[in-house]
DNA sequence: ATTAGAATTGGAATGATTCTAAATGGAACG
DNA sequence: CGTTCCATTTAGAATCATTCCAATTCTAAT
C-alpha cells in the first residue's frame, strides 16, 4: 500500500532541535548537538577520535561511525569546518570567523590566527581568468612561542 | 670482528649522482633521479600512484614502496614539496618557486599560482608573540575557468 | 498503533601509507 | 679481485583513518 503523498522529512521535536547558521536552518539530533557542543567548547582542533572521547562522557554509547556521520553533516551544513594540516587525521574547528591556522611542527599544537587587516587572495596571486574562488585555506607552519623558548 | 674505524657512507659513482639544491648536496640514486625527473616534467601535481605509472615506462621494475621512499627522501632534502589539498592521497610538486595551489572542486585539477606582489603572512594575521614561521601553505578552492564556463 | 524515512550502530571493507625483513648492489678495504 | 659493509630496493604484511554496509532503533506523521 504505497502512500498517496510523499512524506516530508522529520521536523523538530522535543529531543530534536535546530540551529540557524548563516541563514540556513540546520536540523540537529541529540548526537549532532553533543558533537557540535563539544567542538564549540574546544579550541584545540580535535580529531574525530578526540571528539569521540569527549562526547562519550555525556553520551557513553555513541559510536565512532556516528561521530563521523555527525561531523560530516555539520561540515556540509556549514556549522563547522574540517581542517587538513598534514596527512593523517582530519581535524575539526567550530570557529566560523575568518581565520587561518598556525601549526607548531614541534608540539603539534594548532592555533587560530585572525586577520589583522583585510585579505583578498586574488590580489596576491595570479589566478587564470575565469577562475571562481569559493574558499581559501591558509596553514602557517613553524614553531610556537613555547617551543621556540625551549630551544 | 668489529671494524676499527667507522665507514663513511657510499659516495657518488657512475650510476649515482648528486644535485646541489638550496645549498644542500643531495645524493640521487638512479631511482631517485627517475622519480625526480618525472615530477619535474609534470605540472599536474601527481600522486604517488601517478608517479609510479610514469616512472614505470623508464624503470619497469620499480615498486610502489620505492616510489614512496624516493618521494620521502626528495621531500626531506627539499627538492620537491608534498601537497595536501584534501584528505586522501598526497600530491607532489617540483615547483620550488613561491606559489600557492588553486584546486578546482569540480574537476579536481590543481594549478600553481604565482605571487603578483610580495606576500608576508605575518602582516595579515595576528600570530602570538614569539612564533617562528617556517613555511606557509595556501590552498585556494573553487571552480576553474573551464568548469565555470560549462555551468 | 503503523509506517516511512532518518539516524545510529558495530563491524567489515577500503585506500593510502608505512613498516619489516630479506635480497641486492656498489664501494672501500684488504 | 674477493670480502664486507651499508644504503637501497623489494614484496608483502601491517597500520591507520575513514567510509561503507546491513541491521536496528528512533521519530514524527498518518
Amino acid at each position: 500500500m504505497p502512500p498517496s503523498t510523499p512524506r516530508a522529512p522529520a521536523k523538530a521535536s522535543g529531543l530534536d532541535c535546530r540551529l540557524a547558521v548563516l541563514g540556513a536552518d540546520v536540523r540537529l539530533t541529540p548526537h549532532r548537538r553533543e558533537v557540535f557542543d563539544v567542538l564549540a567548547a574546544s579550541t584545540d582542533h580535535p580529531t574525530a577520535y578526540d571528539i569521540l572521547d569527549r562526547v562519550k562522557s555525556r553520551a557513553p554509547h555513541i559510536s565512532l561511525a556516528t561521530v563521523y556521520n555527525c561531523l560530516e553533516h555539520l561540515t556540509t551544513h556549514g556549522l563547522i569546518k574540517q581542517v587538513h594540516l598534514e596527512r593523517g587525521q582530519s581535524r575539526y574547528c567550530a570557529n566560523l570567523h575568518e581565520h587561518v591556522h598556525f601549526h607548531c611542527e614541534t608540539c603539534g599544537k594548532v592555533i587560530d590566527a585572525h586577520p589583522a587587516t583585510d585579505f583578498d587572495p586574488a590580489k596576491f596571486w595570479n589566478l587564470p581568468k575565469g577562475t571562481r574562488v569559493t574558499r581559501t585555506d591558509l596553514a602557517i607552519h613553524g614553531t610556537c612561542d613555547a617551543c621556540a623558548a625551549k630551544s
